[in-house]
DNA sequence: CCAGAGCGTGAGAGCGCTCCCATGACGATT
DNA sequence: AATCGTCATGGGAGCGCTCTCACGCTCTGG
């Protein structure tokens, strides 16, 4: 009766009037005339709550704009409802690939239903232990890692902490048991190799990515079986980086070693351009005289002139399977899900098609 | 003297043994010997600290890992050490410009000494609402909005709500006294039309962008001007939708209706791309017959062929200065910075050599 | 030689939430 | 009719941190 009277542990003046701070379960609680705990349940998906409470609870949500303290909620749940995307060689250069713009908005669909938010970890070299230290810190639920090299050795230690982590793109290393999203990079390959020599070509080359990444790897191994399986003879390797430029002097080094080459696999549509440059500069044609695979499907392939047949690859919805793997694995610990693997596709265009219909291009 | 007896408020078996929870303020203060208080202080770059309280803080965060548990931190001082990035239209089309992989570069760049962290924020037009409560829920300390168009109504509301906000690009509304980061979209616009007449074009015309977006319509209105101050007649103007198909569509309406057209503004270099490849389609040489200027001086500006005049402008330090005048708005609330608008400049290549040496590309 | 200022320190409250547990009101079971 | 669940509810503790405040110490000036 005596409500005049501030009881111990309830502070008189806390709150300044003017102070318009974000109404509390307290405050939510009090309008919709129940308890702290009861507002609690209701908001939380409620069972053990009765119809007319949680009525009671939802319109005083909506009256009061209330949203919940995201800082106290995790601090007794131990949950931070926030996953990480770990892009550890932020260059320009790779950033600038498609390959994240798709990674990211695969994610985010995942996301989409939950309230989950995405946390963009760009991880330099010079600071992986930092990264690693965040990572493990619990300031995030789980976490997404994308295009590792073989040399970024924090990958084990950070598998092992038991933070839920899955890879876009097979990791190095397998043993820990990790989880990864991959495409078919391997067969990938292989179509390329067998497209080509079914496309009339006898002496075909490729110029292939950085020998640190199982991508570049996978499609080259691809490449090679599919030559050998089809009785054909090894091919001309060269080395590149993914980019344009890397792969215009691969191409260089490939033709002064190789000039009988017909026909190129490039293990990225970025390098394939690159490629096409040199042939045009040498004044061979595309694809009468070289025929040119690439890989990615890249906006990029189907502008170039001629227009680059590529590997396709669902990168999306390889991203939001990643997403969704590893809300999965967030929700039931100790789960390790098998890692997915999605094929590849052969799309074919003027600059591979085949030589019988080849000046139709 | 009893210490068998569990005492009040001090739960008996609170932490299972077995569980290997994170080391928390308090055992970082036992483990250096000091209080609580002394350990916060020394971890928050303490003032009011001996050296030596401090050497034995240091020590114990080594020898225990610890880390700082954000959640806690958070809940009292009402910070959440984390800055969103808003990105209204996370279509792919938009999300592959590397526009964006330059804005997150810049932004991470900003925040690398801090340890801020960087949450994405992609708003389809169908929950804005979401974002916004999100945005407004205390979630995050401040935030970036890039590339906002006329019919985003939620802005206003935001910008009201006192959270810190720069936007990149200047924004519709600016009657409230919003901050943004921009470059000089109009003095680029100009300087492409003096360019092209410069060249030797006397007719002229532009592929503009999205009439809602404010980058489109400026560079639009300072190549009119341009025009006009020059002299020159008003040219013709076709709309697009920033990409490569939509502009190659505008384009043969361009042609069609202004046949004697001999050079085109398009306001970026995928409208440019389109353009070029109408051109070639028709048989119009480029530079010879018809002159191209593109924007944004993407990567793909300098591959094509011919190599594409652009406007270019330091997206990434833009993008880095708004991450730095978040961080001060947020470190000192209610100063309202001044714009920042970044030159524009005209990078000559092939596409829009005077006639006088055009042959030679 | 003593009052006062300055400084490092520790105790304690409390941020907003979830979860455990005790409570009371029912209906179902013997 | 007496007893035992079942279920919605509210009280209370506590997550890990920061911050205010009071305490005791040393150092100075009159």
């Amino acid at each position: 009766m005596n409500d005049q009277q501030p009881r111990a542990g309830r502070p008189g003046l806390a709150h300044p009037p003017g102070a318009k701070s974000s109404p509390t379960l307290e405050d939510l609680a009090a309008a919709a005339g129940v308890s702290r705990s009861t507002a609690s349940r209701a908001i939380n998906g409620g069972s053990r709550v009765s119809p007319e409470a949680q009525a009671a609870v939802d319109a005083a949500v909506v009256a009061l704009a209330y949203t919940p303290n995201r800082a106290a909620r995790s601090l007794v749940t131990r949950r931070t409802a926030s996953i990480a995307l770990v892009i550890p060689e932020p260059d320009m250069r790779v950033m600038m690939d498609p390959f994240f713009a798709m990674v990211i908005t695969g994610v985010t669909e995942s996301l989409r239903e939950t309230d989950v938010q995405l946390v963009l970890l760009m991880s330099r070299s010079d600071d992986a232990a930092r990264t690693v230290r965040y990572l493990r810190g619990g300031h995030v639920d789980g976490a997404i890692v994308v295009s590792h090299h073989q040399g970024d050795t924090w990958v084990g230690p950070l598998a092992e902490s038991g933070l839920p982590i899955i890879f876009i793109g097979r990791p190095w290393q397998s043993r820990h048991g990790l989880t990864y999203v991959d495409t078919d990079n391997y067969g990938g390959g292989t179509q390329a190799a067998q497209h080509l020599l079914a496309a009339g070509s006898r002496r075909p080359a490729t110029i292939a990515g950085p020998a640190d990444m199982t991508a570049a790897v996978d499609r080259l191994r691809g490449w090679q079986d599919g030559l050998r399986d089809a009785g054909a003879a090894p091919s001309p390797v060269e080395f590149a980086d993914f980019t344009t430029v890397g792969a215009a002097e691969a191409t260089r080094r490939l033709l002064d070693a190789a000039p009988g080459t017909d026909a190129i696999f490039a293990a990225s549509d970025l390098m394939a351009v690159g490629v096409l440059e040199v042939l045009r500069s040498r004044g061979l044609r595309v694809p009468d005289d070289v025929a040119v695979v690439g890989y990615d499907n890249h906006s990029i392939a189907a502008l170039a002139s001629p227009a680059l047949s590529t590997i396709t690859q669902p990168m999306v919805e390889m991203a939001t399977k990643a997403g969704a793997m590893l809300l999965e694995e967030i929700e039931a610990p100790g789960t390790h899900p098998d890692p997915v693997v999605y094929p590849a596709e052969l799309v074919v265009r003027s600059s591979s098609a085949p030589r019988a219909a080849a000046t139709k291009a």
